[in-house]
DNA sequence: TTGTATGCGTTATCAT
DNA sequence: ATGATAACGCATACAA
C-alpha cells in the first residue's frame, strides 16, 4: 500500500496525490474527492521511513533517561510523562534511549542514525560526555538540568541552590539552629550529579549566612534508605531540629525513622525541602516544599527544542525554575529536646 | 555524511562499503580496513530512515502506553522500563505512544505509518479497539493483560484471579471470616480493565469456597484514596479483619487509615494482596504479598514480540504469570476487636 | 489543473 | 574481489 497505488487507483498521478496529502497545490475538488475517498477506503497512510528520507526530518524526538535498571524517581518519570505529552501535541513521536554512560549503543544511534530531530536530555551531570556527544554531531538538544558550564547550550533547570536556601532560611526563621540536609545518592554525587552540588552549595551559603550549623548527607532514592539515613542522622547528630532534602523517594522512610524516634512533626522536628507536588501532599503532614513543576518543564524543554530544530543556528535560551515553597505543615518553631 | 562519502574517500564503490558495514560479503583484509578507518576517523553510521526504507523494518518498537495524563503505578514504569530495556538488548529502539482511547493520532501514526516493526500494548481492557486495530492493519502485537476473548492473540498477563484467591485463602488459613478486597479505581473497572475484573472474581469464588464473608470496595490509585477508602471501609464494616488489595499505589495511604484508626499491623489487622516487590518491601511491616515480576514480564513480551516478527503466520504464544504468594510480616491470625 | 522526472541513502542483484 | 545499477516510497522542481 503506497502513494503509487492510491494513485492508480484514482487514475491520477503519484503527485496529485502527494499534494492532495500536503495541500501545498491547488487540486480540483472533483479529483481532491475522488483521491481522498480512494486514501479513506484502504486507510492509507504515507510510509514514514520514505518521507523522513526525503524531507530530511523525522517528526521524532529523542528522549534520553537514565538507564532503566535504576528505577525513575516520580520528578523524573513526571518529565519523560510531560514531554511524551507535550511532543504529542505537535504531533512528534518519541524515541526512548535508556542511557547512563557514555559509548551507549542505543545513545549513539540516536545521535548519529538521524533517527530524531532533537533531543531532551535528561539527569545531566555538571560534565558531561553526552552533551559534547551530540554538540559535535549536530544534533539539537534541550537539557532538563545543566552542566558546569551550560552557556552555549540550550537548557531548563530547577534552581536547586535558591531553593534549599529559602528552605534553610524559612528554618532559621522558626528558630531552628542545627539544621541538615538530606542530599540525593553517595553516587550521584561522587558522579558530578548538578542538582546535588547545587543543592549543597546552597545549603552552606544560607546556613553561614544565618550562621546555623549545619550538617549534610547523602541518601538513596528508596524508602529503606531515607529510614536508615535519618535515623542515623538523629543518632549522630541529636542537636538536628530540622531537616530539608532534594531526595523524595526517600521521604516515606525519613518519616517512618522520625516516627521511630518518637518526633512527632511539626511539633518535634521540621522537614522541608524540593519535591514534586505528589510527594508533598502524601507526606504526614503536608510537607512545606518547592513544588517543582515538572508538567510545565517537560513542555517547555519540548517548545525549546522545537525552536531550536526551526533555527539551527539561533542563540541558546534557558530557564531556571525557582517554584515558591508552598507553606503546608511540616515545619513549626524549634522546640528544644 | 552519507556511504557515498566513505567511498569516495575510501576509493571503492558504494556497495563495498555496504558490505564491510554488513559482513555479507567477502571483502578482502586490505580494502576492508582502509574503509573501517574511514568510517572511524569520520564517525559514519548509516542512515536509519533510508535503511528502513530499503529493508522493510525500522528496527523499532512502539510501546503504546496510558496516557501520560495520569501518573504512571510503579508496575506500569516497572514493565516501560523493562521492554525499553529488553528492546535495547536487541538493538532495538522504543518509540512511545501515550494512547488511552482510540482514533489517538500517535497510535495511528505507529500503526499504519510503519514507523515500527511490531507493538507492545499496555493497559488493555476485556474488549479493546486498540487490538482490534492492531490487528485489521496486520502489525504485530503483543499485549500486557489480555482481552475477554483472547485466544486468537499473543499476550502475557498477571494471574490476577488466582493471585487473589491465594490471597483469600491464606487469610481463612490465618482465621480472618470477613475479609475485603481494595480494588483499582471505578473508572477502571468501569472501563472494563481485566485485573480489577479478574482480581474481583478470583476473590469472590474464593470467599465463597471457604464461606467467608467478602466486601469489595474501588480505590483510586493514590495514598488520599487508598486512606479514605480504607477509613470507610473501616467504618462501614468494622467486622472487617482482613484486606487483600491489587491496588500497590494505595498502599501507603491505606497504612496509614490503620495506623489512624490504631489497629496494628498484623496484630489486629492483616493487609496482603499483589504488588510490584518494591512496594510489598516498602510496607511496613514488609507485605505479604505476590510479587509480580515485572521485569522478567517485560523481557518476555519483547521475546515474544521479536518471534512474532520473525515468524508473521505463527501461532498466537501466551504466558500467564502466578507469582507465588511471598510471606512476610503482613498477615497473622485473626484477633476479633 | 495535472503529469513527469529526479533524488533522498541504503541494500541487493547482476555483471565484471 | 569489486563495481554499476535498480528499487524502496515519497516530495517537489519542472513541464505542459
Amino acid at each position: 500500500m503506497n502513494i503509487g497505488e492510491i494513485a492508480r487507483r484514482a487514475g491520477v498521478s503519484r503527485s496529485t496525490v502527494s499534494y492532495v496529502l500536503s495541500g501545498k497545490r491547488a487540486v480540483s475538488a472533483t479529483t481532491r474527492q475522488r483521491i481522498q475517498a480512494v486514501i479513506d477506503e484502504l486507510g492509507y497512510r504515507p510510509n514514514a521511513s520514505a518521507r523522513a528520507l526525503k524531507e530530511g526530518r523525522t517528526r521524532t524526538l529523542g528522549l534520553v533517561i537514565p538507564p532503566a535498571s535504576q528505577r525513575l524517581t516520580d520528578m523524573q518519570l513526571g518529565f519523560v510523562a510531560s514531554v511524551v505529552e507535550a511532543a504529542a501535541r505537535h504531533d512528534l513521536d518519541v524515541l526512548l534511549s535508556p542511557s547512563g554512560g557514555d559509548h551507549d549503543r542505543s545513545f549513539e544511534r540516536i545521535v548519529t542514525g538521524r533517527r530524531v530531530d532533537g533531543v531532551v536530555l535528561m539527569e545531566i551531570r555538571l560534565t558531561d560526555d553526552r552533551v559534547t556527544r551530540l554538540a559535535t554531531a549536530g544534533v539539537p538538544f534541550v537539557t532538563i538540568g545543566r552542566t558546569a558550564d551550560p552557556r552555549a547550550m540550550s537548557w531548563i533547570d530547577v534552581d536547586y541552590a535558591t531553593l534549599i536556601s529559602r528552605c534553610v532560611h524559612h528554618l532559621a526563621d522558626l528558630g531552628h539552629r542545627q539544621v541538615a540536609l538530606v542530599n540525593r545518592s553517595a553516587e550521584l554525587v561522587a558522579a558530578g550529579y548538578g542538582p546535588s552540588h547545587r543543592a549543597l552549595a546552597g545549603f552552606r551559603t544560607a546556613v553561614a549566612e544565618r550562621g546555623l550549623t549545619g550538617v549534610d548527607v547523602c541518601c538513596g532514592d528508596d524508602t529503606p534508605s531515607g529510614e536508615a539515613c535519618v535515623a542515623q542522622l538523629l543518632a549522630a547528630h541529636p542537636e538536628v531540629t530540622a531537616v530539608a532534602t532534594i531526595n523524595e523517594a526517600a521521604l516515606p522512610g525519613m518519616q517512618r525513622a522520625l516516627s521511630a524516634a518518637g518526633l512527632s512533626v511539626p511539633g518535634d522536628f521540621s522537614v522541608t525541602g524540593v519535591a514534586a507536588q505528589h510527594w508533598a501532599e502524601d507526606f504526614h503532614p503536608p510537607l512545606t516544599a518547592a513544588d517543582v513543576p515538572m508538567r510545565q518543564m517537560g513542555a517547555e524543554a519540548v517548545s525549546l527544542l522545537l525552536e531550536l530544530i526551526a533555527a539551527p543556528g539561533g542563540p541558546p535560551r534557558h530557564r531556571l525554575y525557582a517554584p515558591p515553597v508552598s507553606l503546608r505543615s511540616s515545619t513549626g518553631p524549634v522546640r528544644p529536646r
